[in-house]
Formats: structure tokens, C-alpha cells, sequence
DNA sequence: CTTTGTGCAAACGATTTGCAGGATG
DNA sequence: CATCCTGCAAATCGTTTGCACAAAG
């Protein structure tokens, strides 16, 4: 545990970034869950407890983890923003249903080919964006 | 022309929507439209000569369109939401530069198999997303 | 001490909703 | 003529911003 947080503050301060108490707990919230949160649940779960982030704040510690590349956007969803610190290219499944959303390993699919891409195009990345329903909702 | 106006009307009758001149518009102007616009973008469109029609009006039309499968959803940015009256499955690219957003046809990529996804999850519809620079922006 | 982050509340922009009048089938 | 649509304005919801105070390096 000890160890994670002084993982954490090492990667922050790599990155050039400040180190606080919010944007520590930001960035350590969405390291240790699976599921893309939202600022809204992000929020919620710091201050279960006793409040220690405010709205303001969790938005801003999240910009600039995005600006340093430690957390990116997801979009799956309209309205609302979800945030995922797996930076590694992977691809999404979000279940019609319930909402879920799942990560899926970036060699499912096998090889998929961007060379067919029309010239003029130049990628730069890609995702595959998978939607159906999960076991829970069956 | 007309021809093509009687066809969109028979669509409409055909999913069980009533024919207003605003639904009528709302689909005639996706359907002739390549780009993938917003809400704002379809109602200055439609505006551009004389007012025809209002902000709630475009959004319920969408609406409605989307119940019955006449136009998907695109969700490509944050924020705002896009619409395209091309319903047969395909591909998106996005311009990181510029917004553009183009269609990629649907056999792009050689053929990708959704079979070893994690058994428990039931794929429904797919889609590739590439993100990138368009030749505009060079 | 200088710079940057935090918290609050107000501002914002996209989308939705309530409701009265109007058009469709 | 019953039902559903339209338009307006107000309401909502996620996100951003301005500013005074506090904390980090």
C-alpha cells in the first residue's frame, strides 16, 4: 500500500505534476478499479467517507492527467465522460443493457489491418467498440 | 426530386411515423449529407432560407428517427452528439485536427472475429474507430 | 516566496421537458 | 375528432470558469 503511494507520487512528479491530496486520490482511485468511472462516481467514492474533493477539482486533476497521458477519455456514452487510467491500447465493451462497460485485450481480434485505409488518411490510433449484452443481464 | 421526396414519405409511413414537413426535412437533409452533423448544424440548414423548423422540434424528429432505425447516433466527441442517416454498419474515421468525421466502408479491415470474445458476452453491433489527421490538415 | 491547485458558486452549452395551440391520419 | 407534433420558454445536467484563499516546491 505504502509502496503503491509512493509509486503514485513518483509517476505524478515524473510527469511534472504537483502533488495533492485530490490529485493523488484522483489518480489513485482510477488505478484501482476496473470499471471507467465517471466524474460524478469518481466523486462519490472519494468522499464516502468524509468529503475530500470537491466537483471543481476532480474535473481539473483530470485534465491534467489526461494532459500528461497517465488517464484517458472514454467515449461510449452520450453525455457523459467516463475516465480510464489503462493507458495501453485496448478496446471496449459496453453492454446495452446494464451500462457496463469492459475492457477487451488489444490481441482479440487478431491482426487488424489499417493499410486499406484511404490515402490522405494518416491513423494514428484505433479502437474497436463492441456493443451487446453482458452475462449479468440475460 | 419528387420521386425521391415520395420515397421518404413512404419510409416515414412505412416505420409508422406521421409525415410533418419538420420529420420530412429533418431525414431529407441527413440522408442528402455526407458529414456527420450535429443538432445545431442540421437546424441552421434547415433555417437557412426561411425558419422552418425549431430546436425541440429537430431534437424530437432525431428522436424519433432513431426509435425506428432510420439514423443512428454517432458518438465521436465529447459533448456533442452526431447524427447519420446511413444505418448499414460501417466505420468511422476522425480528423484530431479538423473534427471531420468520414465513413469507413464496412470491409476495411479484412474480416474481424468477434469469436474469442470473453464467452458471457453477446456482440450485438461493432464498429472500428480511427482516430487521425486528414489530408486537409497536413 | 512564487507558482499552481482548491473550493465555491455562478456561468455555459447541449439536451429535455411542460404546456398550449396546431396539424396529421 | 382523437392523437400526436410543434414551438416556445423554462428546466436539467454535465462541464467550465472566475476568483479568493491555501498549499506545494
Amino acid at each position: 500500500m505504502q509502496q503503491q503511494a509512493d509509486e503514485i507520487i513518483k509517476t505524478l512528479k515524473s510527469k511534472g505534476l504537483r502533488v495533492t491530496p485530490q490529485r493523488f486520490a484522483v489518480y489513485a482511485n482510477l488505478l484501482g478499479r476496473e470499471d471507467h468511472p465517471t466524474v460524478e462516481q469518481i466523486l462519490t467514492d472519494l468522499n464516502k467517507d468524509a468529503p475530500t474533493s470537491s466537483q471543481a477539482t476532480v474535473y481539473a486533476a483530470l485534465q491534467a492527467l489526461r494532459e500528461v497521458g497517465l488517464v484517458r477519455e472514454v467515449l461510449l456514452e452520450e453525455g457523459v465522460s467516463r475516465y480510464d487510467a489503462k493507458v495501453a491500447p485496448h478496446h471496449h465493451f459496453r453492454c446495452n443493457c446494464c451500462g457496463a462497460i469492459e475492457d477487451i485485450e488489444w490481441n482479440t481480434f487478431g491482426k487488424i489491418d489499417l493499410a486499406q485505409l484511404r490515402s490522405g488518411l494518416t491513423a494514428e490510433r484505433f479502437e474497436v467498440i463492441v456493443q451487446g449484452v453482458c452475462d449479468r443481464c440475460e
